[in-house]
Order: C-alpha cells, then structure tokens, then sequence
DNA sequence: ACTATAATGTTTGTATACTAACAAAAAACG
DNA sequence: CGTTTTTTGTTAGTATACAAACATTATAGT
C-alpha cells in the first residue's frame, strides 16, 4: 500500500480559509462606511429584530459573549447603534439601531446581495444552489 | 414586483463563517500539541519544503506578512522551528524545522486527515467531492 | 555604474474570535 | 422562602488577519 501523502492545499480547512480571503476582499470593495462582516451582521440582525440584548445579538449573528461585546462597542462608538436599559432586566442593556443606521438600511441589504453575487459568480446557477446546500450541512 | 428580502442566514459569507466556526472546533479536539491551525500550516510547509524565508513560507500558506511573522516567532518560542541567516541573501532568515517536529510529521499528517475527514462526514463522498470543487471555483 | 524598483522583514494599529474567570441579577426548584 | 443554577455583561489574555509605513538589501534597466 502506498504511502498516504498530505497535501495542504487539498485539505477543507485551508480550501475554506482561501475562499473566506477571496469574499473578504469583496466585502470590503462593497461594505458602506467600511464596515466589517462583524459590524455589518449585527446592523442587519439589530434592523431585523429591533431592541434586542447584546448577548442575544451575538448568539443570533453566531458570535461569542466577548466578540460581539467588541462589536457593539465599536458600533456604538461610530453612532450606529446605542444602548438602553431594560427596564424588566437591570442585567440588560437593550441594542437599538440609530436614525442613521436606520437611513441606510436598503443600502446595507443591498450590497449585502452585491456581495453574495460577486462571491458566487465563478459558479453557474445550479453549482450556487449545490454549494449552499452543501455548505450549510457541513455548518 | 415583491421586495427582495435579506436573510443574513442565507449568505454566503455568513454561511462560510459557521462553518468555520464548526471545523474549528473539530480542529481544536485533533491538532497535536494544541496547534493552531496557522501554526499547522506553518509546519506541515516548512516540512515539505526543509528550508524557506518567512515571507516565502507565507506565500505558500497564504498569509500576510505580519501574520506570518507572529506565526513563526511562535512557533520558535516552542521550539518548533528555528531560524539561521540566508549566506546568499543578509535580509533573509531561514526557517527550519527542528527534531521535534521532524519526529512528530506523521502525527500532523494524521491530525490533518482526520480533522478534514471529521469536517467533511456530513456528506456523501460523492458530494465532498463535489463540494471541494466548487469551493476551489470560489477561491 | 547608477538609479529606480522590488523584496525581506519589522513595527504599529485595528478588528475579529475565543478561553477563562468574574460580579450582578434573574430564574428554577425543592 | 431560600438555595442552586443560569443568564448577562465585563475584563484579561492569546492568536490570527490585514493595512500601512519603514529600513535594509537585491535586482533591473539604462
């Protein structure tokens, strides 16, 4: 039996890596005001729910307590989103999207799609739909 | 004509990004010595290739300058690889493998194998094929 | 040979991303 | 009612990841 070689560049991992450097430069070509995946997924999610809690922000954008504390610091250091106490929680600390943020909101979910397209576009139509599919069952 | 919605759950980024997260995980309960999987990189690369520069060795993982630099000063502060001056060239330095990580390759090599072969176990071996290819297209 | 350009490595700064440990408050439960 | 467990948000520490600016050294082109 022959010798099982290890090739780097066959492995999902560093093939995942690769293609996440590749739509990371898209997004940036694409993101108003520069924002990041990060910031920009909990400006949609914060738009989508309204008031919500920072950690529940963060379980729904899929990130860690600590990460999306990052986030929502940043964010509202930029005025795009600020902060309210629940008054049925003194724990919380409800997220809101500003006037702002509320402004740009088509422009957000549009180049939210720009994105998405120029990602895919070395796909067919057909070859989209497989590699999402495929993509989610491995999530 | 009905108003596109935007679910951030069906993007590809968003989706790219959960199932990083996933693999990571699969990557941390496998990887030798509590490797990172740049740290993997790094030395599944300086093992393939015995002697490189640090910007070489970068190239080949796909990984910025500064990122690959904090990579290798790591991996020399637990003695995986060294480093010695380039004769042909006084602005490079060599990085090298040491023993230790001579002795442990095929460890890595199974490591790697078993975290790409974890990743992928949601699919048919027909669709990992499948997959990796349009991942590459995407890349 | 000289000069413009390129490559190597470093440093600084910002932004994820996650672990671990912690305090305060709420919820669950006997 | 009181205790145990959870939840919420912080803080500290480590490790990518990349942009930008820099000094040193090579290389290319004239």
């Amino acid at each position: 039996m022959t010798k099982k070689l290890y090739m780097l560049e066959e492995q999902v991992g560093f093939m995942m890596r690769l293609a996440g450097q590749r739509h990371s430069g898209i997004f940036q070509a694409h993101a108003p005001l520069g924002l990041t995946p990060a910031q920009f997924s909990v400006l949609i999610k914060v738009l989508e729910l309204g008031e919500c809690s920072q950690n529940d922000l963060g379980r729904k954008t899929a990130m860690d307590v600590a990460t999306i504390k990052g986030v929502v610091d940043r964010l509202r250091a930029r005025d795009l989103v600020y902060v309210k106490p629940d008054p049925s929680d003194k724990r919380r600390a409800l997220v809101v999207p500003t006037e702002g943020t509320e402004a740009i909101e088509q422009d957000l979910k549009d180049a939210g799609h720009q994105i998405t397209k120029e990602t895919l576009e070395p796909l067919s139509v057909s070859e989209r739909e497989m590699f999402l599919t495929l993509l989610a069952k491995i999530s």
